[in-house]
DNA sequence: CAGCCGTGGAT
DNA sequence: TATCCAAGGCT
């Protein structure tokens, strides 16, 4: 592999952020451009950041609002209980990201004395502080001249340079290309502007070169097809699982689960339910959780990143020893594939909130 | 290091 | 319906 011919790096730097001067978007954690580290708070950079995490602005920004509100700062997440903490993470997904959330706030208030450290190499130390995060919490809330690169800027930077590898393979190289862009005096709005660029011009489908400021220098749109990069590997096909829930009625409350901290959903509440196996469940198959009047009365769909869920839904008054009794009106505490079983089988159309 | 780990909106 | 994919991290 043979390093493209590199871009004129000073051109690149002023058109991009004389963009970003004039269309930074208002974000709820954000501090405009040319604030530089005056005013970003880095816990809330930080929050802000890990919610963002495989994660759209418009599903993390109510998140982010309601937990600044509840826990205005890190050492009162730090004190916060890991039920209700896990519970206002609920339906945001990647449930680790809320138990590492609570790890890295206890080790902040604890071992930083409530500061959070400036460097990029302590913050890459904390839980659920990866590269990326490390990098853009140094930029945004410190004004280091951090190399920060999610997703956004190996797409603007495999355009730029018309990179023909795939991902991911073609990470190192795309990180090293945007080290070479990085410029020392607006670090964080450096970094702001080349994420916002690739999430609102340079996007993956349908970008929108004629508003594009890098447009004149870009490699793919010279070419002709920009929209074909970055190139990825094909992704294998989703396997299928089948499962069934459980339902144990209390009067108006139902029974609730707390999972394992590990694995899939883990430390989230849960139905009750059995094993989630390649084959489909016949009522011989089944054990219930206790020994009722079982009526199956639901069915949902629900797509993992990994694999797609059939779950059936059967439901008996009955009790069930070490629940966690939850009014059925009062399920938002449940991640949504359960949110979801739950609505199915009382009967009521899947919403949140 | 490749696989695991959610969700909901867009196309 | 099928596919993609969004400011990734952990093991």
């Amino acid at each position: 592999m043979s390093l493209p011919a590199l871009l004129d790096p000073g051109l690149i730097r002023s058109r991009l952020l004389r963009w970003y001067d004039a269309h930074a978007r208002t974000l709820a954690w954000r501090v405009g451009p040319g604030q530089g580290a005056l005013r970003a708070d880095p816990y809330r950079v930080w929050l802000s950041e890990v919610m963002l995490q495989q994660t759209t602005v418009p599903h993390a920004t109510p998140y982010f609002l309601r937990f600044t509100q509840a826990w205005p700062r890190v050492e009162d997440l730090a004190a916060a209980a890991d039920g209700d903490v896990m519970a206002a993470w609920a339906g945001l997904g990647y449930y680790a990201r809320a138990r590492n959330l609570l790890a890295c706030a206890r080790a902040v208030a604890s071992q930083h004395g409530g500061v959070f450290p400036d460097t990029e190499e302590a913050l890459l130390q904390l839980p659920g502080v990866g590269a990326y995060t490390a990098a853009a919490v140094a930029a945004i809330a410190f004004d280091r001249a951090a190399n920060v690169v999610d997703g956004n800027v190996e797409r603007v930077i495999s355009r730029l340079y018309a990179l023909k590898d795939p991902l991911p393979e073609a990470k190192p190289l795309l990180k090293a290309l945007a080290a070479g862009l990085v410029r020392a005096d607006r670090p964080g709005d450096w970094a702001q502007a080349l994420m916002d660029l690739g999430a609102t011009v340079c996007r993956p489908k349908q970008p929108l070169c004629l508003i594009c400021p890098l447009a004149e220098v870009c490699t793919a749109k010279a070419e002709g097809e920009p929209q074909t990069y970055p190139r990825k590997l094909k992704k294998l096909a989703r396997p299928k699982r089948y499962g069934v829930v459980f339902i144990i009625r209390r009067g108006s409350q139902i029974a609730l689960v707390r999972r394992p901290d590990k694995g899939l959903l883990g430390g989230m509440l849960a139905l009750p339910s059995t094993d989630w196996r390649s084959a489909p469940w016949t009522d011989a198959d089944v054990t219930p959780p206790i020994a009722a009047d079982w009526v199956k009365a639901g069915q949902i769909e629900h797509i993992f990143t990994h694999f797609s869920l059939s779950l059936t839904v059967w439901v008996a008054e009955g009790q069930l020893p070490d629940a966690i009794w939850t009014p059925s009106r009062d399920l938002g505490s449940l991640p949504s594939v359960f949110l979801k079983a739950a609505q199915s089988g009382l009967g009521l159309n899947y919403r949140r909130g």
